[in-house]
DNA sequence: GGACAGGTGCGGT
DNA sequence: ACCGCACCTGTC
């Protein structure tokens, strides 16, 4: 099913496609080219392509993109239970390609603060702007800078980058975070995690559940936005107030809850692309 | 001009 | 603990 080579991963399964993983909202960098998608994460960048029915992953450092793409994990397996589950089983379908990537924690935390009360396009082109002024050149651009190059910024530096508002919480976060913070987080259990994660500065009940699920692979969480309650309150509804949506959901799927979550997102928002266009 | 977008912090109860 | 509100900025 899984093949790997020297600069190349073949995958010849219908759980991985592209456009879901890389457009059901849980990663900003990453770019659609002719040929199919080029993603990066930290200093690293992969070119994903459909040829002849397999995926082909082409990068250099193949070891990191098998992690990255959690390739280990099978998702039949998961969509299966899932959709038991009758509606479910039609987002399950819709986005049958997604897979939840393990992305680096410190680049999560700065994007995700960054991503509040904010839409893709323009977080997208933040974060650039951020990689272009402090970030090391590589041989696709820029990297996304390591906490030692954004303690460099000020808070009206991150303003000019186009942050607004949440230049002040980047600066702040920026001073609360260091390797031991990093290292702790990753081994406390979720729910002290999730008390950890809402000390920074800019990180509130959603954004604290989106780095858990995608900077910390915890499953057990499931982010509610706008997306998600209407998801809630049109096919869930049961009387909950917003604040106990997350917590239900998690009731509901358990350890699936992060998966879950990112099949009813993507599902919920195809809706409104559906309708626009 | 005004509302809204993948929320959060803050001040007032 | 639980409200209500202001808030950068681009787009409709």
């Amino acid at each position: 099913m899984i093949q790997i080579l020297k600069d190349k991963i073949i995958i010849n399964s219908l759980n991985f496609v592209a456009k879901d993983i890389f457009e059901c909202g849980q990663i900003f960098r990453y770019k659609k080219i002719s040929s199919g998608y080029i993603c990066y994460s930290l200093d690293k960048s992969a070119i994903i392509e459909e040829i002849e029915g397999k995926t082909i992953i082409s990068c250099k450092d193949v070891d990191y993109f098998y992690k990255y793409f959690d390739l280990d994990t099978d998702y039949n397996v998961i969509t299966n239970k899932l959709s038991k589950d009758m509606f479910m089983a039609k987002a399950v379908d819709f986005g049958r390609g997604i897979r939840i990537l393990r992305q680096d924690l410190f680049e999560t935390i700065i994007s995700f603060i960054i991503s509040a009360n904010n839409n893709i396009s323009r977080i997208q082109k933040i974060i650039e702007n951020i990689c272009k002024a402090f970030g090391s050149v590589t041989e696709f651009g820029y990297a996304f800078p390591t906490q030692k190059q954004l303690l460099k910024a000020t808070a009206s530096d991150f303003k000019e980058l186009g942050c607004g508002y949440r230049a002040e919480y980047l600066f702040k976060t920026l001073r609360l975070i260091d390797d031991q913070f990093e290292r702790e987080l990753k081994i406390l259990p979720t729910e002290l995690a999730r008390k950890k994660l809402l000390n920074l500065v800019g990180v509130g009940n959603k954004v604290a559940d989106c780095i858990l699920l995608f900077g910390l692979g915890r499953l057990n969480t499931f982010p509610c936005d706008v997306w998600i309650k209407k998801v809630y309150h049109e096919y869930f509804e049961q009387g909950h107030k917003d604040n106990q949506i997350s917590n239900f959901f998690v009731n509901y799927f358990g350890e699936l809850s992060g998966y879950a979550q990112q099949y009813l997102f993507y599902f919920q928002r195809s809706g409104e692309f559906f309708q626009k266009v």
